[in-house]
DNA sequence: AAATTTTTGAGACGCGCGTATCGTATTGAT
DNA sequence: ATCAATACGATACGCGCGTCTCAAAAATTT
């Protein structure tokens, strides 16, 4: 009973052509040339639909959509795959600002090499979220969008012991304000800054941020300012 | 040549029935249905569409690509519509934390009630910034979206003496960061606060940057912590 | 009240996306 | 070399959006 599709959506292989083993034959390769052209595509600042991935990739239509079934699908994978150096991401230091710091300089520049595919999830994130209010939704495959969480908690982990919990969570969610695409839109397309202005404005608010939640949580009543209504 | 169209997209009458002045006739009158119509559907939580908003407002569907030719034109309607009472905020206070919170309270809920039409706007100009890299632009109204820059600048005015100008522009610039309908997707549906919660983590963020900058420019390396890089 | 202008409604059309159904080509094993 | 299994390509279909045309209805003018 329906043992025909071993992969479902995306992010089976990665492009290692070394051993004779995972995923042989002709499917995988296919969706790798898919998958590859896609990404090409978008780094070109295009968001292609499944139809203009055939066509560059020279392939049916009805071939592309055998493996990428929707825009989607298409763009998660590829989404995925600019992910991927970031989300192994490991920091060197031990203080949280400098980890904080280093974990912007690792992604925010391979976001923003990615900018159409992640502006791409976004939109389509959106179009879910309309979907779902409307109670149109057939049960899709779900986008992801919620790594930063993990990473800004990981960057932030030195803090952990020195901050009550509460705090903790409150500045990782406060940071990931300035972290994702939406840091691009913002500065770049609203604000009209180039990439070096908006990494560093980027930088200096969650530097101010974390900065913030330290002192506010050793002082509690000191230096800046005593507010605590 | 062309002096047909009188109203371009939007945002030409009020409700005011008084004086036979501005627009009287049927179209303001269809116009107005329409546009109430479709603020309703999209204070419902939907997107609709042209077709869907001409349905519901009992009107042809040709009679409703009269007025608006497109969802972007009615989403940009609708948009106007709720940003309203938002751009006439005047703060009562002069101290530039406290007018930045007082900003957020009066805009932050109203961005909420109409959640689902900035989050179509969002969309829309994303869809804008995909065609505008494809080449495929026939020259579109050109979404807006730069509002937060002139609310913010105004918030923290008090500021503009005691802060050098870069500093001051940087300060607007982080607190855009935690304003629009992006806080609302990274806090709500990614982190999966509630409203509270969001409006509280945006406030302290916002308190913390004003306050940062602030300290960072009188003191310029005391209290807090020296770092400089 | 009659004529003219304006607004509206109904239908048809093209277009792109996603789906389904075929026959054909390629692959890999006997 | 032959045969079964699998992948591929071409084609056609339904669907929703946006555009267009033309006749009917409503409003404004004379």
């Amino acid at each position: 009973m329906d043992v025909s599709r071993q992969q479902s959506t995306a992010s089976d292989d990665t492009e290692r052509g070394g051993g004779p083993t995972i995923e042989r034959g002709p499917r995988a390769r296919t969706k790798r040339l898919m998958l590859e052209t896609a990404t090409r595509l978008m780094q070109a600042g295009v968001t292609p639909s499944v139809s203009e991935v055939a066509e560059a990739a020279q392939v049916s239509r009805a071939t592309a959509y055998r493996y990428f079934p929707s825009q989607a699908a298409l763009v998660q994978a590829v989404v995925d795959e600019g992910l991927g150096p970031i989300l192994t991401w490991q920091s060197t230091s031990a203080d949280a600002e400098r980890r904080v710091a280093e974990l912007f300089d690792t992604a925010m520049p391979r976001i923003e090499a990615f900018e159409a595919t992640f502006k791409a999830a976004l939109k389509l994130s959106l179009d879910q979220w309309a979907r779902r209010q409307a109670g149109t939704l057939d049960g899709e495959p779900a986008f992801t969008r919620g790594h930063r969480i993990d990473l800004l908690k990981e960057a932030i982990a030195p803090l952990k012991g020195r901050l009550p919990p509460r705090d903790f969570k409150r500045l990782a969610q406060a940071l990931s304000l300035m972290f994702g695409v939406e840091v691009l839109i913002v500065l770049k397309d609203i604000w009209g800054l180039d990439s070096r202005r908006t990494m560093s404005v980027a930088q200096w608010a969650a530097g101010a941020l974390v900065r913030t939640a330290v002192a506010e949580s050793i002082g509690e009543g000191d230096s800046i300012d005593p507010r605590q209504s």
